[in-house]
DNA sequence: TTCGTCATGTAATGGGTTACATGATTAC
DNA sequence: GTAATCATGTAACCCATTACATGACGAA
């Protein structure tokens, strides 16, 4: 797709974690692009008689034509996997986990759980580290600063919550898909819900 | 107190939300000083004899006698006390809010209902919009971005309850408050609770 | 024809981090 | 005396935002 409407799906896709402007985001697409991960195409949709000089009628000729689109090339897409595949710190910190998990969908299985459960144990040290301060300080920080680290704590203790849940869930899809050898372990979808294909860009190469 | 114990205070009291590197703390501190907020003391405690030769005999010799010691001035206490009375829409996005109230124990009483309401506001515009992309997308993300959202509009909602519990408590000290006329309203600390003072640089000018 | 939206781009700017360099003080 | 920690500071850099500038297109 092209950068307005990319900037536009990122904020409905990872829009509560953080939005980004277009001033990075068309230097980035360049960059994308010098590197050869991406192409740019122009998108003339069948230039057959489209020339035609009537007023286009409204609502029809469906996609406002637009300036440029973007396609991954075979590198753009082994470097995406490359990305998705490392699972590594960088993938459980704040920053990263968010994105991460947005791209499950291409995700090898062992990846998603092994980023899930890193993302766990980071939360894990991080709640030790509020509870310690917690009773270290307990007599000597206000009420509000108290109530903000308690509040703290429980979102803490919350996504560990969700995580366990996420994680419980992995299992389940990963033993299931093993009774039925029928594919390659490693690729399914998970776990509970039904259609999960992504738009996956579509009759690309 | 220094810059070094600063720090680390910053990092127990609003750890969770961001910790400050030293690069841009020193530097900061430093503009304060130009600027005249803060001035610049030795704390060199009392040097009656404490240049015997004697080894400090480990434990006592209480406070490590450090470097630089900051003070607020009485411009800077002004200072702080506009920011703090501001209370205005950055008050209630994510990064001000919790810095403001950190400092909820030094702000006036209306204007932390001010900021506890307004945060609340923020945020019920922040569900409304991911409810709204809930239902528009529902069948075209997979079920890993629709968990995302999921559970970013369960943080969202937790926090608005803990919120209007927050506000509630307000309100209700606000209305103890006023049935005693002893004290001047809008500077009492709060609802539930015992000992709620701060540290309060002690016996500063 | 003009206005609003879609769409792309550039330059200035800002706020922070990392890495580095230094020195004082305490513990062994 | 040497290592670890406390404590301060500087410089390079990173990365994103803001503000600005441009242009195409559809609707009034």
């Amino acid at each position: 797709m092209h950068g307005y409407e990319l900037r536009k799906r990122l904020y409905t896709v990872l829009g509560a974690f953080r939005t980004l402007s277009y001033g990075s985001l068309y230097p980035c697409l360049q960059d994308l692009l010098a590197d050869g991960l991406i192409v740019e195409e122009h998108d003339e949709p069948a230039d057959d008689d489209a020339r035609s000089g009537t007023a286009p009628t409204g609502r029809s000729r469906a996609g406002r034509r637009s300036k440029k689109v973007y396609r991954l090339t075979a590198d753009g897409k082994e470097r995406l996997q490359d990305l998705l595949g490392e699972g590594g710190p960088a993938a459980w910190e704040d920053d990263g986990f968010g994105v991460h998990f947005a791209f499950f969908g291409q995700t090898r299985a062992d990846v998603r759980l092994r980023i899930l459960e890193g993302r766990r144990s980071r939360l894990e040290e991080r709640m030790e580290a509020i509870r310690a301060a917690f009773t270290r300080t307990r007599e000597r920080v206000d009420r509000y600063t108290l109530e903000l680290h308690r509040h703290g704590l429980e979102s803490v203790e919350r996504e560990v919550r969700w995580l366990n849940e996420l994680i419980a869930s992995e299992r389940e899809a990963g033993r299931e898909a093993s009774r039925e050898p029928g594919r390659e372990p490693g690729r399914e979808a998970g776990a509970a819900g039904g259609q999960s294909h992504i738009s996956d860009n579509e009759e690309s190469s």
